[in-house]
RNA sequence: GCUCGUUA
């Protein structure tokens, strides 16, 4: 079961879910129990292929069979459909976690939180940040990044860099992607200066930038139009041996 | 073996 399990999550990755329902339906003829993670695996796979009916049968199949939908499953359900912009039917499914005495985690908060800083929808970001909180709930980096980020989108870069701090004192360790974000609020506040300090002391907390950090510190010089330095840092990135794209 | 975050 593990063994299949691990290719069909292999397949699904490279984005070949056809094949991974093929091999899910081989383990069930050869008599392979399918566990919950199996179901949520090839579920997941179809939720990033955008085929969320045919992800909502697994989902139905699963609990025909008897096994309970996990929080996993519902998490992952959950993203999928914020992700389409299916609010709505997101928030039933919370309602419905919370009426099976599933206690949501950090995950479930992170997926809502950040549904809603895409939307820019700061006021909502911050309301289910204060619930988790509230519910002794840890937040994670993903947490951190998500309401830097929308900060950040908000002209709120001041607020980003207190969060980042925020993040550090509860003993988070930022990461490649925490930075990067962070670095985007500056570089569409048009502080290049700064950007590029947090890039400094990203590096010597030896974290290597990469092609998100020079994207986006690309596109910061371009805005203010110093084409020039943003001619270098593509030079920089070769010197580096990071692919620019 | 399964879920969430950053640029374009």
């Amino acid at each position: 079961s593990y063994t299949y399990g691990t290719l069909i999550s292999g397949m699904c990755k490279e984005g070949r879910v056809d094949d991974a329902s093929k091999l899910f339906h081989e383990m069930r003829r050869r008599g392979l129990a399918q566990s919950a993670a199996v179901y949520n695996t090839v579920i997941n796979g179809y939720c990033d292929k955008g085929e969320l009916d045919v992800a909502f049968r697994y989902r139905d199949e699963m609990v025909r069979v008897g096994i309970k939908p996990t929080l996993r499953t519902y998490n992952l359900v959950v993203h999928a459909l914020f992700m389409e912009g299916r609010n709505a039917e997101a928030c039933a499914l919370i309602k419905e976690m919370e009426e099976k005495g599933l206690v949501l985690d950090a995950v479930t908060y992170n997926i809502l939180i950040n549904g809603y800083c895409k939307e820019g929808n700061v006021k909502k970001a911050f309301k289910l940040f204060q619930e988790m909180l509230r519910k002794g709930v840890h937040p994670t980096k993903v947490t951190y990044t998500s309401l830097i980020y929308v900060l950040g989108k908000s002209s709120r870069v001041a607020d980003a860099d207190r969060m980042f701090k925020e993040a550090v004192e509860k003993g988070l360790v930022p990461d490649l992607v925490m930075y990067n974000a962070l670095i985007d609020g500056h570089c569409a506040d048009g502080n290049m200066e700064r950007a590029f300090e947090i890039l400094t002391e990203m590096e010597k907390k030896k974290i290597a930038p990469d092609e998100v950090t020079y994207n986006t510190l690309t596109r910061g010089l371009c805005l203010l139009g110093k084409v020039e330095e943003a001619r270098c840092i593509l030079d920089e990135m070769s010197r580096r041996g990071i692919k620019p794209d």
